[in-house]
DNA sequence: TCAGGTGCTACAGAATACGTAGCAAGATTC
DNA sequence: GAATCTTGCTACGTATTCTGTAGCACCTGA
């Protein structure tokens, strides 16, 4: 491999997205971000939504959700999002119609 | 914990967004598209654009994103983004106003 | 009282990621 | 034309993460 290869970039990844990609490629992140997309949703309605995965790696995303300010839990209600979390939401909702078509 | 929680979803999510969201939540997986957004880029270069990870992980990343089609790699020059690949970082774009916000 | 639901924890085994070292092949330099 | 550099990529031992199953404490309704 030769000519032509760029191998300094002129606009670096910003420290806060690169630590919002690296949250998000963790399993599952993103999908319970999802499926929290309608009214809120309980610990063990969430794991079914999501295929019924383990309950203790839905436990630590929840906790990590939750740390970033992205949902939130409401007693006697179940998990829903945050403000932060709705527009995170919203900026992922064309992934849909993406998906759609090219997958 | 009582009335009021949805346990059975109006609109699931389709199968194709699931499978997305599945490879997605891999890790640098999206950062992977995400540094691709320039110009081409030689695998070493993208190694360390992404914080210089591991080569065997580097290595599952493109594969699986040049199996679902999302970049290819051309003789020469490096690595860079399909069509798919493209239209898929436009959708993500917005996600870096949304960090810089509430992160 | 008892059956059923809830959120959540424990733990062993499997899968994945990390870090480092290094190889073969092509270009560059001397 | 030999040495050097850079390339894409592989190997492999260790560390981290995910999975699957079982089960506990709590609350509600019958």
């Amino acid at each position: 491999m030769a000519k032509g290869i760029q191998t300094i970039r002129k606009t670096k990844t910003s420290a806060g997205l690169a630590s919002a990609l690296d949250q998000f490629g963790r399993r599952w992140a993103l999908r319970v971000i999802w499926e929290l997309r309608g009214e809120p949703l309980s610990f063990r309605a969430l794991r079914t939504a999501c295929g019924d995965i383990s309950p203790s790696v839905m436990q630590a995303r929840l906790h990590e959700l939750r740390d970033l300010g992205l949902i939130e839990q409401i007693p006697g209600l179940g998990y829903r999002h945050t403000a932060a979390g709705q527009q995170l939401f919203r900026v992922l909702a064309p992934l849909d119609d993406w998906a759609d078509r090219h997958l």
